[in-house]
DNA sequence: AAGACTCGTAACTAAGTAAGTTACATGAAA
DNA sequence: TTTCATGTAACTTACTTAGTTACGAGTCTT
């Protein structure tokens, strides 16, 4: 995993679970479909989806992949998107203070901008796109 | 220095080096500015500005600092903003393939996005919200 | 109540990234 | 020729994160 894709390896178990809404999955099923660690799948969506112990227990969406957008999930994750270094490193620096209040500044109205754009697109929205995939390979083996 | 703070502190010497425009700077005065190495200074900066060897050599500015938009200087450090991953770990897995391309397409339109804020601030207005803080500093110690 | 199952989490290892450092070749001016 | 400065390679160090092992705690079945 490069930096940042802890987005990319969210949506990734979380369509997998849209695709499955019957049934709670553990995190080992789900660290199959990933080919990664069920620690490490635990440790990556705990807070973002609901949870239930024991036999039969497992991980779940709380609602209808329809109503779960990116923003959100973006949000749960805590990160921010734009990942730039706004902590001093030369303190009584000027120069770096109206650089770093610049950058600031750019930093909250941009974000304002991508959880718009991301609050536009749902899970739902992805699982369509999977599902999209899907037939068209289907098709394209029966054609070969 | 935390993750993609390169533009933060490319940013930092290239405001230093607008304040000295009449000559070039060397890499280790401009080290002592931002508080590290000279080779780590050539190493932020090469290709970004224009440099003269030997004696008297040094780093300028290729034209004026208002001329000269982040969204240039973002562009020249060729790294893009939005650091998601997107390289498939998983081939041939449908889902990953779907959450890969919406991501992409966000990212795609996010860069847009942000860049066209970007161009809008120059070095210049970097430069001169360095002399606002200067002159509240000058005015803040006469008063004490 | 006992056993099986699963999350939650701590502790450690391994791998990758980037800054910092040293060293030296190359080019340019005095 | 000497001095100065970039360009760059090679190495060290620090940090972050994935991966792994282990085990406690909660929950369901029998």
């Amino acid at each position: 995993m490069k930096r940042n894709s802890r987005l990319s390896s969210t949506l990734h178990i979380l369509v997998h679970m849209a695709e499955t809404q019957e049934r709670a999955l553990t995190s080992e099923q789900l660290a199959t479909f990933i080919h990664t660690n069920p620690v490490v799948v635990r440790r990556t969506i705990a807070g973002i989806v609901t949870s239930s112990r024991g036999h039969g227990g497992g991980w779940q969406l709380g609602r209808a992949p329809e109503k779960i957008s990116l923003a959100e999930i973006s949000a749960a994750l805590g990160e921010t998107l734009l990942p730039f270094g706004t902590e001093p490193e030369s303190p009584g620096c000027l120069v770096e203070q109206a650089v770093i209040a610049a950058l600031d500044d750019f930093r909250v109205a941009a974000e304002r901008l991508l959880a718009e754009k991301l609050s536009r697109i749902t899970l739902a929205d992805l699982a369509a796109d999977f599902h999209r995939r899907y037939e068209l390979i289907g098709v394209t083996s029966h054609a070969v």
